[in-house]
DNA sequence: CGGCATACCTGCAAGC
DNA sequence: TGCTTGCAGGTATGCC
């Protein structure tokens, strides 16, 4: 599910109850997600303080003072729960992020957040699919759970960083200095595949999935048939394609982080309204609906490519 | 290497 | 109501 805002947003949500904290426990249900965990898993962590939480394209890095990285991926169902130390534990906050999950996602939507606090701590690692549960010194619980198991969790000396299989072939951050137009050209030039396949590719740019892939492609009016190395060529001015698309790239995600970032705050606060998760895509699930952009008469199509729904206009994106 | 299918796993919605 | 089918935002693997 997750693709980089919505990782961000969740290594946001888990940043106040884990760093500076030290891990007290971890409840680990099953041997495995999407692969075995690394052996010894549980007891390698207790103990551990947690320096520092970062990013890296869709993986969560959890820094230990041990100099370990516990390496999390959340696969397409990943999600953690926060629940609070405290006497009442009050005010749970849910620190998942599910960008095109409407209203009717979960019983907790119904419930104002004093109530999901309480229902949270009561229910607290009960679903079948919690699988891991972590308390903090802090008294925070912060739950794991994956319905699907795609998710993994890996565990290794931080200096092994780099040549980690995980990590050693990912692509530049798209929000980091490491995207511009001419980097994302020469990266398309010798690419045959289509732009959306080049774009879902971790090894070029790290981070984008379908969603963001199909909305950055919109914005920059480039249609996702339209082959990689045509990013490259100079027609329409030099660099102007992966210019635009790089523009869109980072206003796309910077936009998506911002609206999570503002849900996750409106979870913490006292009205029951959340408004959460409430992202509007142009063209993602649009299909047959008419073009967002102005005065362009499109309808919105989605077709398959690799296997994997493509939606964008025909009529302004070329 | 590219491109494609398949696999992993469960839940949900739609169609019959 | 109940069954089947297809689909879902992730990536790894194997085959041609």
């Amino acid at each position: 599910m997750p693709e980089l805002p919505e990782v961000e947003t969740v290594k946001r949500g888990l940043e106040p109850a884990m760093q500076g904290a030290v891990i007290d426990a971890v409840e680990q249900r099953r041997a495995d997600l999407r692969f075995p965990l690394p052996e010894r898993f549980a007891q390698r962590l207790c103990g551990r303080k947690v320096e520092r939480l970062e990013r890296r394209a869709k993986y969560i890095l959890v820094h230990l003072c041990s100099g370990e990285i516990l390496a999390i991926h959340l696969g397409m169902s990943g999600r953690f729960t926060i629940l609070p130390g405290g006497p009442h534990g009050l005010g749970a906050i849910a620190a998942h992020a599910d960008p095109s999950a409407g209203p009717s996602d979960g019983v907790t939507e119904a419930l104002a957040p004093h109530e999901l606090g309480r229902f949270a701590l009561e229910t607290a690692g009960t679903d079948k699919h919690d699988h891991i549960v972590f308390t903090m010194n802090n008294g925070a619980r912060i739950v794991y759970n994956d319905v699907r198991r795609f998710g993994y969790m890996d565990l290794f000396r931080g200096d092994a960083l780099g040549d980690h299989p995980m990590f050693r072939e990912l692509g530049v951050e798209p929000l980091g200095n490491g995207l511009n137009g001419p980097h994302l050209a020469a990266l398309a030039r010798n690419r045959m595949c289509d732009l959306k396949a080049f774009l879902l590719d971790q090894k070029a740019v790290a981070g984008l999935g379908n969603i963001y892939v199909c909305e950055a492609l919109y914005r920059a009016r480039l249609s996702p048939r339209r082959k990689a190395a045509s990013l490259a060529c100079r027609s329409g001015g030099p660099g102007a394609r992966a210019e635009r698309l790089t523009g869109a790239i980072r206003e796309v995600l910077r936009e998506a982080i911002a609206a999570g970032g503002s849900t996750l705050k409106d979870y913490a606060a006292t009205d029951g309204e959340l408004g959460y998760f409430q992202h509007s895509f142009a063209v993602y699930g649009r299909a047959g609906q008419p073009c967002r952009t102005p005065g362009c008469k499109g309808v919105v199509q989605r077709i398959v490519q690799s296997g994997r729904s493509t939606f964008f206009c025909g009529l302004c994106q070329r």
